[in-house]
RNA sequence: CGCGGGAUAGAGCAGUCUGGUAGCUCGCCGGGCUCAUAACCCGGAGGUCGUCGGUUCAAAUCCUUCUCCCGCAA
């Protein structure tokens, strides 16, 4: 059963931005019969709802769109599409038994890490937080456990010392998209590696809880620096500065130091230190509650620097 | 009507309670000092104080309408 591309009927289930360059991918080269996403959210603080961006992308190309509340009871609509193959990329919820044997292609997924490592929830803010050099985009069938399935393809990237999880995700999703589109012709021809992974070697991540957003400073300034990057541009790492929840955007490690843990011991023009485990971590950007992000030295313009000087910030949460 | 913070010069803030010709820290422009500077000194431009209306001799400030931004929670 061997099809032309834009002949392969093609269900898409997916939710966020990360997504959509996929999913238009497949618009213009298959025949998408349907997309899957997440129910529209009440967001902010007007609890306007909202469609996930692949709804809207969905919806802008006139392809129907389902959002089951659980899909694991509400996949008749998905089978009566009788889709060939199924496509899923960061959906959100994890795909019943019936839908991943329907298809005659299969269901396959597409994954930000280089399986088996980064298995869950956050395998690209997860890479960063370790700080790793490279990470990269698998492509695989999917089974009924989490990201366990075989491999059909995959495709390395690099780390920039620099990326957030917000630029490396960007980058991700259009690899992603481009090596799906490449992988496709050799998946409906059967010819892909469909490699099995090695359990043994697996590795796990979980969503970021909102206490793992406040920076330990026992930790060293590499360990910090890589760790707000990783919660850039969402949700944010945060410190307690005089009972204020400051949210840290950007971070450079500053010089090597020691001194009390988690206490500002240099405020300079243009940004201020706070002393970690091995070192001072400048604090370059950041957002205050009810504000928008600014440099810091604007925040140092309108703040009272004798708040600031050998201040200590809360270290709740420490273990 | 989920809880809360905010809107004042290009940026960040103070001033609002106790109405009386708009201020601070930066940035910007010009000049000076210096071997030099992100340092220092002198000078300057730049604001109908988010919007509508009201009270008052007088409103950034008190009362009211609306708009927008943000944090929490979901």
């Amino acid at each position: 059963m061997v099809k032309e591309l834009k002949d392969l009927k093609v269900v898409f289930m997916g939710t966020p931005e990360f997504s959509v360059p996929t999913l238009k991918m497949l618009i213009e080269t298959t025949n998408v019969v349907g997309v899957v996403t997440q129910e529209d959210k009440e967001v902010g603080r007007k609890r306007v709802l909202t469609p996930s961006p692949v709804k809207v992308c969905a919806l802008e190309n006139n392809i129907k769109v389902f959002t089951p509340h659980r899909i694991r009871e509400e996949y008749e609509d998905i089978l009566n599409l009788s889709p060939d193959i199924i496509i899923t990329c960061a959906y959100g919820q994890i795909v019943p038994t019936v839908i991943l044997d329907y298809p005659f292609y299969g269901c396959i997924n597409i994954h930000g890490s280089i399986l088996p490592e980064y298995r869950g929830a956050s395998p690209i803010q997860t890479a960063i937080m370790n700080g790793d050099t490279e990470t990269g985009i698998t492509i695989m069938y999917m089974d009924e456990q989490m990201d366990t399935g075989n491999i059909i393809n995959m495709e390395k990237c690099e780390i920039d010392i620099k990326d957030t999880y917000g630029t490396l995700s960007d980058k991700l999703s259009i690899i992603g998209r481009d090596l799906l589109q490449k992988t496709l012709p050799r998946i409906i021809k059967d010819d892909n590696w469909n490699i099995k992974q090695d359990d043994e070697a697996a590795t796990y991540t979980k969503k970021i809880t909102r206490e793992e957003e406040r920076l330990d400073f026992n930790k060293t300034r590499k360990e910090l620096y890589d760790y707000v990057r990783a919660l850039n541009p969402t949700p944010l790492a945060n410190i307690e500065l005089n009972g204020e929840e400051i949210k840290i955007v950007e971070t450079e490690i500053g010089e090597e130091l020691s001194g009390e843990i988690g206490v500002i011991t240099k405020v300079d023009k243009k940004y201020f230190s706070i002393q970690c485990k091995d070192g001072l971590l400048n604090i370059t950007k950041l957002k205050r509650a009810g504000k928008n992000i600014m440099d810091t030295a604007s925040f140092l313009n309108g703040y009272d620097k004798e708040k600031l000087l050998n201040k200590k910030v809360n270290l709740n949460g420490e273990e």
